[in-house]
DNA sequence: GGAAGTATCATGGGATTTTATGGAAGTCAA
DNA sequence: TTGACTTCCATAAAATCCCATGATACTTCC
């Protein structure tokens, strides 16, 4: 499997501990992994996350460290202020920084949801809502277009 | 791991001494360095920090250049006068110039700011009013983009 | 096709190891 | 010696590892 797919939720004891979907580690293991980066979505509602490969893919694009130029985008600040990277320990868990847990409203099970290259991780509920948002705009605009089959 | 990552705040003590964060040790320890340097940032509100092989990088790109850019040049002097290279001890600490310290407005505690090749050292509270102005920055940005999907 | 056995997974608890941090002892130079 | 600095030791808290268990999915064999 090469992609992130799917949602599965999991719980989160109380030493902080959650098991990664042994899918995704397995995606992860691929790319030769064994751990994660995570960090903030961009309106702080979920947490994004993925391989490393992502973030140095990122840190290239910035061009790196150059002190001499000031203008450094500042959205890599603070992605990369923000972002940790999450070792997955032998039974296939991570401990996510109770920080972030609370800003995602996450506490006792998060649900892992599959974007392709990336994943993310939810407060359960909170992803369902906006789920149905996602689905309901998505209904409204093919319902403006073709008015044909629904399934 | 290969990235600074992730912010850590860390206690000075009386001595001066600060633990480096044991993440950032490891990266260090990965590239074969037991020492840090540092230096001050350009616009001087935080110290700037990285392995030698950075600033042996830095070094090369600045050679490389036209010698009539100047400013350039007299800067990378500069910063190389500045920068000092601290070992770091059995306990994993570091003891960061009182000069240095009192410049960035470091009294107490500290936070160690991974950015990818890099880190920085920060008053805390100057660090927390940077950050929340690069993420409205960040998120002024968004807003006036695309308005459709989320990350 | 169905049942029993097998491997994989998520999850819990305890034991062990790291970390950060404080203080004491040792080193070196003026 | 005195003062600055460094190495060494102690400790509490936190992170990590190791093993056990129940559940589920997957095989294999009749």
């Amino acid at each position: 499997m090469a992609l992130f797919l799917s949602t599965y939720v999991n719980k989160v004891d109380k030493k902080g501990r959650v098991s990664v979907p042994a899918r995704f580690r397995s995606v992860l293991a691929g790319k030769g992994y064994e751990s994660v980066i995570i960090f903030p979505t961009v309106n702080g509602d979920a947490i994004d996350a993925c391989g490393m490969d992502v973030m140095e893919g990122l840190l290239e694009k910035i061009g790196g460290f150059d002190p001499l130029s000031e203008d450094r985008e500042s959205y890599a600040d603070v992605l990369m202020s923000d972002a940790v990277e999450l070792s997955i320990d032998g039974d296939g868990r991570i401990v996510i920084p109770e920080e972030m847990l609370n800003a995602a409203g996450i506490d006792g099970t998060c649900a892992f949801v599959g974007r392709g290259d990336s994943f993310q991780i939810w407060q359960p509920e909170a992803f369902e809502a906006r789920k149905k948002i996602a689905r309901e705009r998505t209904q409204a605009r093919r319902a403006k277009g073709a008015e044909a089959s629904d399934g």
